[in-house]
RNA sequence: GCCCACGUAGCUCAGUCGGUAGAGCAUUUGCAUGGUAAGCAAAAGGUCACCAGUUCAAUUCUGGUCGUGGGCUCCA
């Protein structure tokens, strides 16, 4: 039954078609540059793929690489290659789940021997020769009774065991060659399609992320329509690579670790521990300036304490074996807001007293499984900019508006000012009641919405006690990170009876809000050290300028001018070494110093040096005063 | 914790099919007094992560422990 429809394109224009005819037809009759990109196509808002037939008027637009969607299906029939690939190689191999991910694909693969690195080559190498076989996809609908027969025909018990679980009467397989798999789809077209491809790595992965169940091999990889932008993408890689901060921190001499002491305990070297030094430092002045009092508490306390917060109950996996003394157990503090509620209570508080801002940089420690620790990114002892609020229900809406700008103001002082923000709400484990999780949603709601920040909601992700905002970062390369978290609290003051006079003269319940702006320290210092490659602004470099006298002659205008910037505060070097000029310029070049100041015998008399910043190759002179300023207005500005 | 890989000098890495090890850089010491990314030379530096087992002999083989990396689960 042939006839016309009417498609619909997405600039409202409309084009003419046959009933039946093919997505990859259609494009065709728009335009060939159209047809050639176009992975897929979205028809009525359903995805799907380009031999699919169009039996009746509808609306149309292209999916190209270029959208996410378009990364997505690629990607998503990258892994189906692969494992058509993985099949040929090891006809035992059985197929879990191969979906596309956030940078690429991976599949979960269940083999009878372990994989090993170079394997992956093999794998490449016949994943292109299928490319170049350039195979059709193929979709097909059967019945899903069909399906598990098919499947558990071929052995692949994982597909089978997802069958099972499936409500639909008919599933869609994808075919292309020899290989099968259950898919949704949509796919591209042809295998030739996935030109440029590349696998990354290999790790282990439990069959439906549970640990009581099998460990799978999962294989990581990337995708794209052409050589240059996978070219690209690799040098991403290289440049993330160069930036680890595990590498940086070492070669850097931030922070390291020992196996004398423990793993995921770090030791800060002097300059790890002086950047700390000027963090904690801005930090806290930048919370004094916004009317924070500070506070301080021990690393231990008893074990009563941790029973009445709750800490025992919710949170012990994380906490550490007790430390007996005089017959009583005390734990190390996984979290400081017990210990700093004490000090809210030593004495009755007044309604005026509200709302009361406590900030500590408190050190927490909290076991962590030894397969999850990372660097600085994720450790067993940390120190965060804590502090707790203390405040009434009506003041709850202000103070998280006042932590959000705050906030947002401590990010962007890093040029952190790409991010993202989740609200987190009530999640199926959690304590209080309905009426108070309403009211700190919606205060958190309205302070975002009245500072007109965008957020996105994070259904059912909040802590146990209370809801949450959570921010996440964008570094210099485009990586998020989650440092910030803003949450709110009715359930501790419970628990530890906190109260104040209102002007009733009654007693009241304060709310808490529990808040962290760079979150830890350590983990902060990680992101900071890979946000700028290692190459700190002024304010923070742990060495700002590298004084180079040239001969043995101006050894002692290099030493007089290094302790002139000392005394003013700053940290200068003079390297003074018996080493060449150019070796201790590279030296410094290579430490990343932002100022390398040359002392010859031309500045000496003149009162000059002849400074170089780093990532320039030309010197220009200044006089000393000149330098001194120089450093002062980077340091002033923190730049 | 689990899966896989790995652990040789401060760092980056060779090497030993079982007979106790080497390079470059860094360090120290000489010489060279150098004008903006490595001057020349010499020396020193290792219980081959740790503990057992097999063996005449283990850094090498086996097992365990600790640690590291990539993931899973969890998270600041």
């Amino acid at each position: 039954m042939g006839g016309q429809i009417t498609i619909t394109l997405p600039d409202s224009s409309t084009v003419a078609a046959e009933r039946g005819e093919s997505i990859h037809a259609i494009l065709g009759k728009i335009g060939a540059g159209l047809q050639k990109a176009a992975l897929a196509a979205d028809v009525n808002g359903v995805p799907v793929d380009l031999g699919h037939a169009v039996e009746n008027d509808a609306s149309l637009k292209a999916i190209t690489f270029e959208s996410p969607l378009g990364k997505e299906i690629f990607w998503h029939s990258a892994s189906h290659l692969m494992a058509q690939a993985v099949r040929r190689l090891y006809p035992d191999a059985k197929f879990a789940i191969g979906p596309s991910i956030e940078g690429g694909f991976y599949y979960d693969i269940d083999m009878g021997s372990a994989l090993v690195p170079e394997d992956l080559a093999k794998i490449e190498k016949m994943m292109e020769t299928i490319v170049a076989e350039d195979l059709e996809v193929r979709r097909e609908e059967i019945k899903r009774a069909d399906a598990i027969k098919m499947f558990s025909d071929a052995g692949e018990i994982y597909k089978v065991e997802m069958l099972n679980e499936m409500t639909d009467d008919v599933v869609s397989i994808y075919r292309q060659g020899e290989f099968f798999d259950l898919c949704r789809g949509p796919h591209v077209a042809r295998t030739s399609r996935l030109r440029a491809v590349k696998l990354l790595s290999l790790a282990g992965a439990y069959w439906r992320g549970d640990e009581k169940r099998k460990m799978l091999q999962r294989i990581y990889g990337i995708a794209f329509p052409d050589k240059k932008q996978l070219d690209q993408h690799l040098a991403f890689i290289e440049e993330a690579k160069n930036r680890d901060h595990r590498k940086l921190g070492r070669e850097l001499e931030i922070f390291s670790f020992s196996n004398a002491v423990g793993a995921g305990l770090p030791l800060w070297h002097p300059n790890g521990a002086v950047l700390r030094y000027i963090l904690e430092t801005f930090s806290t002045e930048e919370h004094l300036k916004r009317g924070y009092k500070l506070f301080g508490v021990p690393h231990i306390a008893k074990a009563d304490l941790y029973r009445t917060s709750g800490h025992l109950d919710f949170y012990t996996e994380n906490m550490y074996s007790p430390i007996r003394i005089d017959d009583q157990d005390y734990y190390l503090k996984p979290m400081n807001c017990p210990s700093q509620i004490q000090i809210f209570k030593s004495s009755i508080k007044s309604y005026r007293d509200l709302p009361f801002r406590g900030f500590e940089m408190g050190t927490v420690y909290r076991y962590e499984r030894s397969g999850v620790l990372h660097g600085l990114t994720r450790v067993r002892g940390f120190t965060q900019d804590d502090a707790h609020i203390f405040c009434s229900e009506e003041q709850l809406e202000d103070e998280i508006k006042n932590v959000l700008d705050f906030t947002l103001y401590m990010l962007g002082v890093f040029g952190f000012t790409e991010r993202n923000i989740y609200l987190s709400t009530r999640p199926e484990k959690s304590v209080g009641s309905d009426r108070n999780w309403d009211l700190a949603t919606s205060a958190l709601k309205n302070a975002l919405e009245s500072n007109k920040i965008a957020y996105t909601i994070d259904p059912g992700e909040g802590v146990f006690y209370g809801p949450k905002i959570d921010i996440k970062i964008k570094d210099a390369i485009g990586r998020e990170w989650q440092c910030s978290t803003i949450q709110v609290d009715f359930n501790l003051p419970e628990r530890f009876d906190v109260n104040y006079i209102g002007s009733d003269g009654q007693k009241h319940r304060p709310i808490m809000i529990h808040r962290a702006l760079m979150g830890s320290m350590e983990r902060f210092i990680g992101i900071l050290i890979e946000h700028y490659g290692g190459k700190f602004p002024v304010w923070l470099a742990p060495v700002q300028v590298v004084l180079i006298n040239v001969s043995d002659a101006e050894a002692g205008a290099a030493e007089e001018l290094r302790l002139r910037l000392l005394g003013l505060g700053f940290r200068p070097e003079a390297d003074r070494r018996d080493e060449s000029m150019g070796y201790r310029v590279r030296d410094a070049i290579a430490r990343k110093v932002p100022y390398i100041a040359v002392i010859g015998k031309k500045e000496v008399a003149d009162g000059t040096v002849s400074v170089r910043r780093l990532g320039e190759n030309k010197s220009v002179p200044m006089k000393n005063e000149e330098l001194v300023d120089t450093i002062r207005a980077d340091v002033e500005n923190r730049r």
